[in-house]
DNA sequence: ATCTAACAAGTGG
DNA sequence: CCACTTGTTAGAT
């Protein structure tokens, strides 16, 4: 298994964006974390033309970006022979990941959907430790009371990400 | 292997 | 607005 890995970046003015393929599969992606709302307007500098690329930087325009090729189950599988997350983060990210475009759902719900109820915490818990922001939209997971959660990044982000990048 | 502190939430007082 | 609940994880013992 294992073939190539391959490292993207989109470069923004807010940072630059790391994305980890593996066999063409999104393995992992980082964004740099902002403290706070930065005072620079965010725009792409420059990206790459593949699929992840154009994914990211259309998620971040607000683009109707419908997912392509993620798979993100196989994605996350084996990177060292050993999965990524346990059992329980899995379900939640699958979870997140069929949250409908456009739409957004709360912790709560998403507690429900794999069966735990009363496990909110656990979930926003498991958001926090996603390997693939972006990818799979835990921005668009917010609290009950309407309250934005937080981000792993930066809350700029998710913002970003929830508004899209209309400027 | 067990215990404890921490957490991006929720509900109730 | 504050405090108690709740499930899971990471780190210490």
């Amino acid at each position: 298994m294992s073939g190539k890995l391959q490292r993207l970046k989109v470069e923004t003015t807010w940072g630059d964006i790391k994305v980890e393929l593996i066999d063409g599969k999104v393995a992992r992606c980082s964004l740099p974390f902002l403290a706070g709302q930065p005072e620079t307007p965010f725009s792409v500098k420059a990206s790459g033309t593949d699929a992840a690329s154009k994914f990211v930087v259309a998620a971040l325009s607000g683009k109707p970006a419908k997912g392509p090729t993620l798979l993100f189950s196989e994605a996350l599988a084996k990177e060292n022979g050993k999965l990524e997350g346990t059992t329980f983060q899995q379900q939640v990210w699958q979870a997140i990941a069929e949250i409908p475009p456009g739409k957004t759902k709360t912790y709560g719900e998403l507690a429900q959907a794999i069966g735990r109820p009363r496990a909110y915490r656990a979930v926003a818990n498991a958001c926090g430790k996603n390997p693939l922001p972006v990818f799979i939209p835990c921005h668009r997971v917010l609290a009950a009371n309407g309250n934005i959660g937080g981000f792993t990044a930066g809350l700029a982000w998710k913002r970003l990400l929830l508004t899209g990048n209309r400027a």
